[in-house]
DNA sequence: ACCTCCCTGGCC
DNA sequence: GGCCAGGGAGGT
């Protein structure tokens, strides 16, 4: 599922298309995909014409600087993903909505789930903290926010409004890597499990960037050219139930922590 | 700060 | 045929 690694692939796959290019055509298949905005009329008549400047991301939102000075964002969801292609290939099931640029490319929505939304703003719709790859705090500030909330510590990780870009499996690798039990309140942490914490996060998201993220098996996260990508055999603990742990052989388990699923080694993460 | 819901394909 | 996956918003 899209996390920052994946979102952050699919961003530099794309960008050499979208920018400095002219949206000439836009459809909207399923209306729900529009539902962030008033509907898929708004966004069809902000996004015709317009031209793309750059190209960000924070956090797990793709957002592009339109030529109108407003933002067009994507959001993939669970089951999103981008795709090229030119208009004469055939599309892909679940093929939500589709950008045409000039010069005869498109980019294509591909969202089975339907929680990815495509919309145009003044500004990202959505609270976001800083973001996990780009603006991570300093060791001072990181536990800051972690002083703040006696949450479990995986429930805080995954809380955009504190970090933005951990979904479940990165989250997951990053407390893994860190040592740290999923289930701890996150207030508990003493400053050296903060410190590991912290300190796990940039290398386990530039890892599943640099393999071209994690495609899981069923409906797959791929890239926008339609290669999976290859982070899911490097995967130490998300997944991998009942599976050594690749660092002292105990079998990994698999417990809920408010209502999503949570893999960690039994015996080197306390 | 917690719980429920949205949605669909894949799997048991 | 029913359950599960899960990002984020809304409600309590």
């Amino acid at each position: 599922m899209p996390e920052l690694p994946e979102v952050e692939v699919t961003r530099r796959l794309i960008a050499p298309s979208l920018e400095g290019s002219l949206i000439d055509e836009v459809e909207i298949r399923r209306e729900r995909t529009a539902r962030r905005n008033s509907g898929s009329a708004e966004v069809v008549d902000r996004l015709t014409g317009r031209t793309v400047e750059r190209l960000g991301r924070k956090g797990k939102f793709i957002a592009a600087d339109l030529d109108s000075g407003e933002l067009l964002v994507i959001h993939l969801g669970m089951s999103g993903r981008l795709q090229l292609a030119d208009r004469i290939e055939e599309e892909a099931p679940h093929t939500n909505a589709v950008l045409r640029i000039s010069g005869g490319g498109e980019v294509r929505f591909v969202d089975p789930r339907t929680f990815g939304f495509i919309g145009v703003f003044e500004e990202i719709p959505s609270l976001l903290g800083p973001d996990a790859l780009d603006a991570l705090p300093d060791s001072g500030g990181f536990q800051a926010l972690l002083g703040r909330s006696r949450r479990a510590i995986k429930t805080v990780l995954l809380d955009q409004a504190v970090v933005a870009g951990l979904g479940n499996i990165y989250a997951d690798e990053v407390l893994w890597r860190a040592r740290v039990a999923p289930h701890r309140p996150s207030a508990d942490l003493d400053s050296d499990a903060a410190e590991r914490i912290r300190s796990a996060i940039r290398p386990v998201l530039e890892e599943g960037i640099s393999q071209g993220g994690t495609s899981l098996g069923d409906l797959a996260y791929l890239l926008p050219d339609g290669r999976a990508g290859e982070n899911l055999g490097r995967l130490a603990a998300y997944g991998r139930e009942g599976l050594p742990c690749p660092r002292c052989g105990t079998p990994v388990i698999r417990s809920m922590i408010g209502q999503r699923s949570a893999h960690h080694c039994p015996a080197c993460q306390l």
